[in-house]
DNA sequence: CAGATATGTGAACATTGATAACATGGAGCG
DNA sequence: CGCTCCATGTTATCAATGTTCACATATCTG
């Protein structure tokens, strides 16, 4: 268990724990309300201290959106292989279940207000890159004119949806299975996934 | 012309062109950049003066996302009527549209960190209220389950997709002819509109 | 062991949202 | 007309925040 949490340097691996004390910030009292002496404080440091780890505000809220995609993949690749009616079907649902679990992160993810200087970090859309059948880019030429984009165009809406209410989910409610449904409903009605 | 830019009070109708200003520097610098200081600046008042008008930065916001409902609803008004399935279209690509024109205010509109006290006057989903056979609530039971809400939901979705660049319009390119067809696409997707 | 470097502290500064006490000008009434 | 009252706007002020700078301390390297 020695992987990270020791302490290598001299208060601590600070970085890590400031993203981790904002995640959990970002999460509860939403981005405006994080502040970096909140933060600073919610780590025990001084106030100044961030500053050594990130250029800035807006640099923290950019390293955190690179986390949020890094834990994003993650949740990707943690998918089990399938064929791929089931595996886009699992995908659509890590992908949207992320969104609703991470509400605030995710809308940083991909906010506008974000300069993405280190956009290569920002990895999207989702693959899984050990699948050579995976499903791949949309964002990067014009997704609407490529059939085999539109699915997590839909997936993404839909997450969107979910977060900003349209879609309600009824207190006391199977969320998952409510939400595999969803996606099911809505992917069936996207055009056939294309294998690259 | 003398509508209402004239002065029926003291320094002007303050409350109006605080709005209008805000309006304008939040398309321009994001909610970020609406500082209520800055604001009172641009409009040549103390940097008290916007607190006669609203309670604080918060209120502010929230009233320019009811101006923005208004807009909203007055622009699906706007829209003649036609056979539902066209009259769909239309506001469909209204929808989109008026979301791609006021892109910061439209992400105000459903932003979370609103406490919405006026919620009623945030009017959605869109309706033409002189048409019976107008469409109508999406948000309000539970929408994914209501056939005949699906296709706000997704014109919702479509929108915001374009906001957060997941479908790129490349520059010098015919917007509204291609939201236009991205509507109709997706809208042929959706179940039959039923009469209400 | 010594110096260089990385990391954290404390004190400052400008700016911001917010509040309170004061000023002003028009509305309404005698 | 003249007076008061109230909505509106101003100035002064405060606490909090992002940010920076000079300084302190721990760790690493030679």
């Amino acid at each position: 268990m020695s992987t990270s949490i020791n302490a290598p340097y001299h208060h601590g691996n600070l970085r890590r724990a400031l993203l981790e004390a904002a995640l959990i910030i970002l999460e509860r009292e939403g981005e405006a309300g994080l502040g970096l002496r909140d933060l600073a404080r919610a780590v025990g440091v001084s106030a100044a201290a961030p500053y050594r780890h990130f250029d800035g505000r807006a640099a923290l809220l950019e390293a955190l959106a690179v986390t949020g995609f890094q834990r994003f993949t993650a949740a990707m690749e943690a998918i089990p292989l399938a064929n791929p009616p089931d595996l886009m079907a699992a995908m659509g649902k890590t992908y949207v279940l992320f969104a609703l679990d991470n509400a605030n992160l995710f809308r940083l993810m991909f906010s506008p207000q974000l300069k993405r200087t280190a956009a290569p970090a920002c990895a999207w859309p989702p693959t899984r890159r050990s699948k050579p059948c995976a499903i791949s880019a949309v964002a990067t030429p014009r997704p609407a004119a490529s059939p085999r984009s539109r699915p997590w165009a839909r997936v993404h809406g839909l997450a969107v949806l979910l977060l900003d209410g349209q879609i309600a989910i009824r207190a006391g409610e199977d969320t998952e299975a409510l939400i595999a449904e969803i996606v099911r409903t809505s992917l069936r009605l996207a055009p056939a996934i294309l294998p690259v």
